[in-house]
RNA sequence: GCACCCGUAGCUCAAUUGGAUAGAGCGUCGGCCUCCGGAGCCGAAGGUUAUAGGUUCAAGUCCUAUCGGGUGUACCA
């Protein structure tokens, strides 16, 4: 249980017994909350100006009033008003070391699962099949990872989908090239590598270099010819798409596994593709879709389509579902998905982590698949910002090429290896004894330094806005970065080696502890909280309240570790209850960059 | 035109969803540390939260208007 919610506990029956309206209750028991200022004690509870208003009281009487019906109980230190009627909340000392053994006792550190299970589908990642995974897969990839292991971890079902755009242009390309100009022997070894070749062969022919869907003259003209003639289902193109699927899905393999991702299911566009006419179908028959202007449309998110150009100049646009040429389009997909799963998995809630210049697209959606009967699930769109350069522009490469995640990952991890290259100089001239690293090990720690740079950067922002992808940045060694948290983790293991610990015998009869320092309280304080970041991440579906709790936890470490000796310590009891401190720090930062996709090494 | 997002310290971002004196990092200035990993610690300067109104006991947060920026807007996805 966590301290917001012992505190719910205790102040419940006073407010129950003193509030005008008791369905306010919960509203009230809400507002109590970590202190915001560390002066003003442990938690505060705002709910008596809220109540004295009520009750036509003042509220620092009310105050006084809930803290003289407070129960005896053995860890409160202190309850007091102050200001307009805030309750300012202390805990003993002796209580919040006892919680914070009995968390360290706790594999799971304290968190229960959430108290309503639920289950999620989440849509993310999302590329194009047959092309190279880009800059722009990144955020979906990342956030979506991190949501799934954060829901997870709280006890929920948890379903990810990889929604491939395995149906599209891009398929034309390929079978395109491969009528004209495979390589049969090529093929036949490396059938990965000769698509990738080609891909980037006919592009080059057609001298595209961005979208596909327009232009690129004759060669592409034949490519769209050939995507047709897939889509309408022609047997040559169906066979060689049949063909080309497994190749296409083992080029995504790699980067997934560098990213340390791993998607439960991978049903793409071509998986709903039979489907559509009858949802399109179904859609007519219920009166929900309309002909309109020679296509099928689904309203806008108030229930209009436009009629004539007054009212398309200030109404948003319905959603077409069969164009004019009798193609359907994505929204016809995305409904189709949303009751193959709703059919298949029963989700209490449908999660899209997708750019959030497809707003409107999703707004439009969720409201016709609310019309459509599926008005009991949660639909959210899981937006986030663009990736920009330090120009403020899109992230491209310094040709203004798209920026492959391959070599992204790739500068990534040299620089990671740069990081622990320049440390091991630095501490060897401060005469530090410094173990020497197989390469192997010193790999790992290149990539496990590198890719967590890149995905705490993107996770520790508010997922809306924009960011700046700058590779100092999120390298740093300061600052809250992941550089900074393996740092953290690799000094709390660096403790345990020098005063050669065994951890088994340790952790098999934890020792006490005890709080002697305003620092030791501080960090225990803060290692309490876990519980209340993570339910807030879950709750918010916002990663950053995890990267926030880290940062805070860290310098409260730093801090802790500056004015503490551990091994040092006074007395051997001193010792013990700090290094079961130091131990809980490391497990906690190792779990919580976990839930974020990042992982911690030993030595860096 | 209409809709959505955003505007917080020189820069990059927070602010527990309406709570107390708006906080961090970088950068700047000053101090500490012969000590378990100096990738450290303490302190200072830096703000009319774009502007003007409004709601509230309480507004960076909610409402209205204005200015400035971004994005989207009927047959790509």
């Amino acid at each position: 249980m966590s301290l917001v919610s012992a505190f719910r506990e205790l102040f419940e029956p006073i407010l129950t017994e003193l509030a005008a309206d008791r369905a306010k209750v919960p509203d009230y028991l809400a507002m109590i909350k970590p202190a915001a200022n560390a002066d003003h004690g442990d938690y505060q509870a705002n709910f008596a100006m809220a109540l004295g208003k009520a009750l036509g009281q003042k509220p620092q009487d009310v105050a006084k009033a809930i803290i003289a019906k407070l129960p005896p109980n053995e860890w409160l230190e202190s309850a007091t008003v102050a200001g307009p009627g805030f309750i300012n909340l202390k805990l003993k000392s002796a209580y919040l070391a006892d919680r914070v053994r009995q968390i360290a006792q706790d594999t799971r550190l304290g968190v229960t699962p959430a108290a309503k299970l639920r289950t999620f589908v989440i849509d993310y990642s999302g590329p194009n099949v047959a092309k190279p995974l880009h800059v722009g897969h990144l955020r979906s990839t990342i956030i979506g990872d991190a949501l799934v292991r954060i829901l997870r971890f709280c006890g929920h079902t948890v379903i990810g989908d990889n929604h491939l755009g395995d149906w599209g242009t891009q398929f034309g390309i390929l079978i395109y090239g491969y009528k004209h100009h495979r390589d049969e022997a090529a093929f036949q070894v490396d059938p990965v590598k000769e698509l990738a070749r080609l891909y980037i062969h006919v592009r080059n022919l057609a001298k595209v270099t961005g979208e596909e869907d327009e232009g690129g003259g004759e060669v592409m003209e034949a490519c769209r010819a050939e995507t047709a003639k897939l889509h309408a289902g022609g047997e040559e193109n169906v066979g060689l798409w049949k063909k080309f699927m497994p190749a296409c899905l083992e080029m995504l393999r790699p980067i997934y596994d560098r990213l340390d991702v791993k998607i439960d299911h991978a049903l793409g566009e071509s998986f709903y593709n039979p489907m559509l006419a009858a949802v399109v179908d179904d859609l007519l028959a219920k009166g929900i879709a309309v002909e309109s202007k020679g296509a099928v449309v689904v309203p806008n998110a108030k229930g209009v389509v436009p009629q004539n150009d007054e009212q398309q100049a200030k109404e948003e646009p319905p959603a077409l579902i069969r164009k004019r040429d009798g193609a359907f389009t994505y929204t016809t997909t995305d409904l189709a998905t949303i009751k193959y799963r709703a059919d298949t998995w029963k989700p209490d809630a449908m999660l899209y982590v997708v750019d959030a210049r497809q707003a409107l697209h999703f707004k439009t959606l969720f409201a016709n698949a609310k019309r459509w009967g599926y008005d009991n699930t949660e639909f959210q769109h899981i937006a986030f910002g663009s990736i920009l350069g330090r120009d403020k522009k899109p992230y491209r490469t310094r040709d203004g090429g798209t920026v492959e995640l391959s070599a992204l990952l790739d500068e990534a991890a040299k620089l990671g290896l740069q990081g622990y290259e320049a440390s091991y100089a630095e501490r060897t001239t401060h005469g530090h004894e410094v173990a020497e690293l197989s390469p192997a090990v010193k790999r790992e720690i290149a990539e496990t330094v590198g890719y967590g740079a890149v995905k705490y950067a993107d996770l520790s922002g508010n997922r809306t806005s924009d960011y700046i992808f700058d590779y100092d940045k999120m390298l740093a060694l300061e600052g809250n970065t992941a550089t900074y948290m393996q740092y953290a983790y690799a000094r709390c293991r660096s403790i345990f080696r020098k005063g050669e610990i065994d951890e088994t015998a340790f952790h098999a009869k934890l020792p006490a502890v005890v709080i002697t320092t305003p620092q030791e309280r501080a960090l225990v304080v803060q290692l309490l909280k876990l519980p209340e970041a993570i339910e807030s991440a879950a709750t918010e579906y916002l990663p950053h309240h995890l990267t926030g709790y880290l940062w805070d936890l860290a310098k409260a470490y730093s801090v802790f570790f500056e004015a503490c000796q551990v091994l040092k310590a006074e007395t051997p009891e001193l010792r013990d209850s700090r290094l079961v401190l130091v131990d809980l720090v490391a497990r906690v930062i190792r779990q919580v960059l976990n839930l974020l996709g990042i992982r911690t090494v030993e030595r860096m």
